[in-house]
DNA sequence: TGGGGCAACGTGAACGTTCACGCAGCTGCT
DNA sequence: AGCAGCTGCGTGAACGTTCACGTTGCCCCA
């Protein structure tokens, strides 16, 4: 039916079916198909339709073997279900983007996937690698070689850049604000992933010390449910917490709900603080108090980091490629 | 210092490279690193210690190019910020990483950005295309050439494959539902981008018709944020709505903080009903009644349609290949 | 009438791998 | 002694593009 031409009809067409179903050469189809000159209107036109007749689709390999490469980021992320994880990857897609990058992303928290799997699965097909990595950034670094990583809450680690967070800060934020509520017997709800759990609930331990605030802590998954469940257990033995700090937002939703199952009013008998400062917590009733991250500043920040590494104007391990960003508090209904 | 042989130093090294640093050939170096027959351990560990000292990595357009290329599918999403299409976006990463392949992600919310531009930063970079792609699906298809897209609630459009929803079975079930609840007035809620915004509403007046209930349309754009602003307005001015039916979760949570802020009980005054069926609605208060989605069984269909069509156990345009997908009314407290 | 210049098109080379061979040298069996 | 077979390694070719030149034909002006 259509004049198929020699090619064997299975095979994608190249661009010598192309030229060769227009009675052209190779160079005349390249200048049709990206618009360069040196070519009569009338040939282009023509070889663009045979182009689309074909099928023809320009092999991006080749395309980035003979150009510079077009820079592609990897982005590992635990759990795409946690909504600060897609309000952190929007960032770093739309900076991305704004660059002229693209994004792969990899969540890596379906089945029992780890953070060294998602980055052995990205480093071959990446330039350049941004996730939260813990407790595997070290061996993310050593996959992507001299390729720059950027690893989020990680801090310690041998990747190029980083960016943390200061707890300590946060931690006296928080347990302040809880203090002059009145509060005097604080749980901390912290999460049992990623690396620096310990360093958190350090944190946390010695600003309360510090501030002679009673602080007892706890740990589940990242989840609603598995908070919803700890802080229910909580709740039923025991001296009543009368404050909750937890690692984040989702969490402290899951502690409201458990708490408004039990009977126990927010912030009237127990104050609920999150942190992260997703949009959820805006949405909940109580509306949430919490530590808040500028959330689209982290993700500028993480490919600015990735741009200067990539460029050699900021070499890796350097302070300045090492980042640590605050938590300001925003106080809402919930404490 | 380090011998860094004839590599002029600041390109990348290539397999010559660590070929002639090793004193061996190309094809040895091959063999050491993909740990493939024919070499002996010595030569394979010196290798892959120069190859790591020279910081080199094999390029994926090169090994593209010899090898067939791993799939990589793009994935174009309106707003990652709207909790919706995380959950959806997660389900078509598992789906994909689960077959080896790689997801690109465009988010085209950000910006002014439309559906097409981002069909067009993907198409040169990906072999198949999933996405929310209304109202430019046909140019997303026809950016893509032979290769497979599937577009997800964009009925009509010329794509290779298709998902899309009942909205006259989920008017149905919502109406009947609020009709059974006694109200009388209900709103429905309507969201401002995408396509089928028309048929959406046509399907809600139809059923309206059908089952006798006084249904008005007013729409917003698809945020918590201008939900709430459109309800204020609504709840504000003449005969009071005693139902809600909210195009999506995200909306339908606006929509009951408006209502509350108003002083109007939910649902003793104003049923809502959402739509998605995400996480989100659990942690509302009260918690969200919603016609729920499977959502990850939303994101296995398109992975699997795209596998059938590349592999060509489905043709295009086939019937099997545009499905059609029923939500589910889950009745919790707001309705 | 010669030739400078431009528009339109073609050709060798290169990008960095892997595939499919080829070729030594050694072992062990008949 | 002869040779098959294995181990370990090397070489030409191919993948599909673009880059940097060449080459042709034609117009126009001195």
């Amino acid at each position: 039916m259509t004049p198929r031409s020699t090619r064997p009809t299975g095979k994608r067409a190249t661009i010598l079916d192309v030229a060769a179903a227009a009675g052209v050469s190779r160079q005349t189809v390249t200048r049709a198909m990206n618009d360069m000159a040196g070519i009569s209107p009338d040939t282009r036109q023509r070889v663009q339709k045979i182009a689309a007749e074909l099928g023809y689709t320009p092999s991006r390999f080749a395309k980035g073997l003979v150009q510079g490469a077009r820079v592609s980021v990897g982005l590992a992320i635990p759990d795409l279900t946690n909504p600060y994880f897609p309000a952190f990857a929007s960032s770093v897609v739309e900076a991305a983007t704004g660059r002229g990058w693209n994004v792969v992303v990899d969540d890596y928290g379906h089945g029992t996937g780890s953070a060294a799997d998602a980055a052995a699965r990205l480093a071959p097909q990446v330039d350049a690698l941004i996730g939260y990595l813990a407790p595997h950034a070290d061996e993310a670094q050593a996959l992507m070689g001299r390729r720059p990583v950027v690893a989020l809450d990680s801090p310690g680690a041998g990747t190029a850049g980083s960016i943390s967070f200061d707890y300590h800060h946060a931690a006296r934020l928080a347990l302040a604000h809880l203090a002059s509520r009145g509060c005097t017997n604080i749980a901390f709800l912290d999460s049992d992933q990623g690396a620096p759990a310990g360093s958190r609930s350090a944190a946390a331990a010695a600003v309360a010390l510090e501030s002679g605030v009673q602080l007892t802590r706890f740990q589940a998954a990242s989840s609603a449910a598995a908070a919803k469940a700890a802080v229910g257990v909580l709740a039923a033995g025991g001296r009543p917490v009368d404050g909750i700090l937890a690692f984040n937002d989702l969490m402290a939703a899951g502690a409201l709900k458990a708490l408004q199952a039990s009977g126990r009013a927010v912030p009237g008998d127990c104050a609920v603080i999150g942190m992260d400062g997703i949009p959820l917590g805006e949405l909940l009733t109580p509306e949430l108090t919490t530590l808040a991250l500028d959330l689209r500043a982290v993700g500028r920040a993480a490919v600015g980091l990735l741009e200067g590494l990539l460029s050699g104007s900021l070499t890796e391990g350097s302070a300045e490629a090492h980042l640590i960003l605050r938590h300001e508090l925003v106080v809402r209904q919930s404490a």
